[in-house]
DNA sequence: ATAAACTCTGTACTCAGGTACGGAGTCAAG
DNA sequence: CTTGACTCCGTACCTGAGTACAGAGTTTAT
């Protein structure tokens, strides 16, 4: 694992997913939408990866981790050599979607929490707040518009 | 819309679904999957429908904003007759595991900032924090493993 | 009475991110 | 030289929550 055999394409796809701890069938999976490139097939034998495809794959993973779907990963991996500029955008773009899917999920934490409380003080056994609540016509329509409910 | 039509079957399918708002298609999956009742097919004609079931797929629908999934309404749906207990303790799992996602998002979160404001802080246009981290090795692996990454 | 609009039924398709499988070829160890 | 493990390739399947569509029947308005 040396310098000089970085390079070197010698891993077999089962060394190479085992390296990046995934599936060889989700290395396939990669190659076949075009996430990472597929060495040219021999004309007799096994491909041969190289430590940087592994590298790359780690790449997706951390970006996967990072909540970046594998599209906007492809995207990423396009741009990543260049403008720094761009990927910055990005990154902007997707921090403010989790920023409002935080918001949301807090929302809702906060009703299901104040529903457990009301549920738990509650000495009637056949009366739930919870299923009360979602049975109600309106009022309690402030979960916060969270989740959206399709639109299109 | 008094309370003597409410128990009466009196809407078509296309009537329901705009009086809750949901695609026609997507009433009868929910009829498909048993999470709506289908009134009996009559001899000749329309099925009809109730205010009841426009009262059960507003249910369906508050409940998935909450974060339920079909799956666990429909779970809901049965159980919530009777005991309150049942009700607490799967909105209390559930909480548990909204705390969890909101964790994930919130630690996310900061690493994507703390790229975003290196990125916008360094003059080098040659040279992306963002990009460069995802390319590590090692080190900033305290996302917080976030979105189980599989494993059989 | 006829056309437009609606409903019914069944099946297939969508998206994302994989997983599974079958049959054939190939490589490495004993 | 054979056996077992691995790879290649293509295709099909999975989950969840729907959407789309074709063709036949029905209802409603004119």
């Amino acid at each position: 694992m040396n310098i000089t055999t970085k390079e070197q394409p010698v891993l077999t796809i089962g060394q190479l997913a085992k390296a990046v701890g995934i599936n060889v069938e989700t290395v396939r999976y990669y190659q076949r939408i075009g996430l990472i490139e597929k060495p040219a097939t021999p004309l007799r034998g096994y491909r041969k990866y190289s430590y940087r495809t592994a590298e790359n794959i780690r790449f997706i993973k951390r970006a996967q981790r990072l909540g970046f779907s594998l599209q906007e990963i492809a995207e990423l991996m396009q741009i990543g050599d260049g403008h720094c500029q761009d990927v910055r955008v990005r990154a902007e773009k997707k921090r403010d979607r989790i920023d409002d899917q935080i918001r949301d999920l807090q929302s809702l934490r906060d009703t299901l929490d104040r529903l457990i409380c009301e549920c738990r003080t509650g000495s009637d056994e056949h009366h739930c707040p919870i299923v009360e609540t979602l049975l109600e016509q309106d009022g309690v329509s402030n979960y916060g518009e969270v989740a959206s409910t399709g639109g299109t």
